[in-house]
RNA sequence: GGGGAGGUGGCUGAGCGGUCAAAAGCAGCAGACUGUAAAUCUGCCGGUGCAAGCCUACGUAGGUUCAAAUCCUGCCCUCCCCA
């Protein structure tokens, strides 16, 4: 195997990171692995909790990719033992933890996802319940008395829970230490996780000397801030870009970010270069969301679909005309005498039959281009129309 | 084991026994405007109903009362202090 200049692949690694510890361990494990021909084994740990691989996790995935494209391997490992535990990280109260069978048909959906985007030839899965599943007792007494509370509680949300009164249960502190011992088994090189996972992954390291193996370096990643631009990317919070949404979707949903987030989407989702982004800055932000919608979905979902997306959003939004690949409904007439039972019928969104009146009442229906603010309005006396649901669903509906 | 605090709508968080479908903020939705599903401003924001109204909701089960998110009791859960 022959790998880049270490120097060169370290300035790679680099860009977007949070944080490395340490640079210096970096750059010793890559000249040794250039030396010996070895590649690295990197590892990133997965909960299968959400079977939805969203753009925050593409951020480190990304980077992965990146080792991968340098030679090295990644261990991808799915928390499969850990995922019953519930990570604590960055929570503010406990999880529920998930039943085995939850967790093996999450960790399959999750696999299936991740391939966008990884190498698979480069790539080890690993399921942590194969060593973990395994630990008698004793084993883990032994583990757990690696640690003090005193250490545990030195974690910010940890401490944050404690004082203010929220629950910790005693699982919750094992889990960093089992993530640990992880690193110990895989023989890990480098682990990779968001800020959050710092305090896990340090103490990877501790547990790794324990063992007499060399310490993984860490390497932090950002948290990727969701379409609110505010909160982290998570789909608990239901701000998410997810890598399995549609083109349109997906180009639509990175449009609606706001303006001085781009700019992160930027650095931490593609290839663009410094120098590039501070052109783009001078431009209209239009044009540069625009660019930025495209590279992350023909990143994943190739340039012919993104192209689509493009005229999509283009004619919806833009230019407010009404898409020709619109959704079909057929509705019997007799089941809607009045437009507000058109509107419950035909669209796929509304959640009650309340909130089709807001809609309505608020200006927020056209049919064939024509608002339509009375929900008792008659149904118009045609036998296709092009209803407009909200800002975002066109429908035509066919009458019979 | 003893003493104390608390559990409110997706979240945070107010709430005198009636005027509470429950303040406020966030999130969400719509309109205007625009450069886009940015930003800003305005309105909406439990269900059903054209509406008046009705129904379901304040951890859970009962009770007091003409009336309870608000008072009482049991239970569940969380937290603090002491041992």
């Amino acid at each position: 195997m022959k790998f880049l200049e270490p120097e060169e692949q370290l300035r790679i690694i680099k860009r977007g990171t949070e944080e490395i510890i340490s640079e210096q361990e970096l750059l010793s494990k890559l000249k040794k692995s250039g030396e010996t021909g070895l590649p690295l084994r990197i590892k990133a740990g997965f909960d299968p909790t959400a079977p939805d691989l969203h753009l925050g996790h593409c951020v480190l995935l990304k980077k992965l990719r990146e080792f991968q494209d340098l030679g090295h391997t990644v261990m991808f490992l799915i928390g499969d033992f850990t995922a019953m535990i519930g990570d604590p990280s960055g929570r503010s109260e406990t999880r529920p933890p998930l039943t085995k069978a939850q967790v093996e048909k999450n960790a399959l959906t999750y696999q299936k996802q991740v391939f966008r985007i990884l190498d698979s030839e480069r790539t080890e899965v690993m399921f942590n319940s194969s060593w973990l599943g395994e630990m008698s007792g004793e084993d883990l007494i032994r583990l757990s008395a690696l640690e003090t509370v005193a250490r545990m509680l030195e974690r910010d949300d940890f401490s944050k829970r404690y004082e203010s009164g929220v629950s910790i249960s005693i699982n919750e502190f094992m889990y960093p230490l089992i993530q640990a011992y992880d690193s110990v088994i895989m023989k890990s090189d480098v682990e990779f996780g968001g800020t959050d996972q710092k305090f896990n992954i340090l103490m990877g390291r501790g547990v790794q000397k324990h063992y007499e193996q060399e310490p993984q370096v860490a390497i932090l990643l950002p948290i990727l801030e969701g379409l609110d631009g505010v909160r982290k990317m998570s789909k608990s919070l239901d701000n998410y870009i997810a890598v399995e949404d549609t083109a349109v979707d997906m180009y639509g949903k990175i449009m609606s970010i706001p303006d001085d987030l781009m700019w992160r989407y930027y650095l931490l989702l593609t290839p663009r270069t410094e120098g590039e982004v501070e052109e783009l800055k001078k431009g209209h932000p239009m044009d540069a969301k625009r660019a930025l919608a495209f590279e992350i979905t023909s990143w994943l979902h190739g340039a012919g679909d993104a192209k689509g997306a493009a005229g999509d959003f283009a004619t919806k939004f833009s230019q407010r005309e009404f898409p020709e690949d619109a959704r079909e409904v057929v509705i019997k007439r007799d089941d809607a005498k009045t437009v507000i039972d058109l509107v419950v019928e035909s669209s796929g969104k509304l959640k009650s039959r309340n909130e089709a009146k807001r809609l309505i009442a608020q200006g927020g229906v056209l049919i064939d281009g024509e608002r339509v603010t009375d929900i008792n309005s008659p149904m118009p006396d045609k036998g296709t129309l092009r209803m407009r649901i909200g800002k975002k669903e066109f429908v035509v509906v066919k009458l019979s």
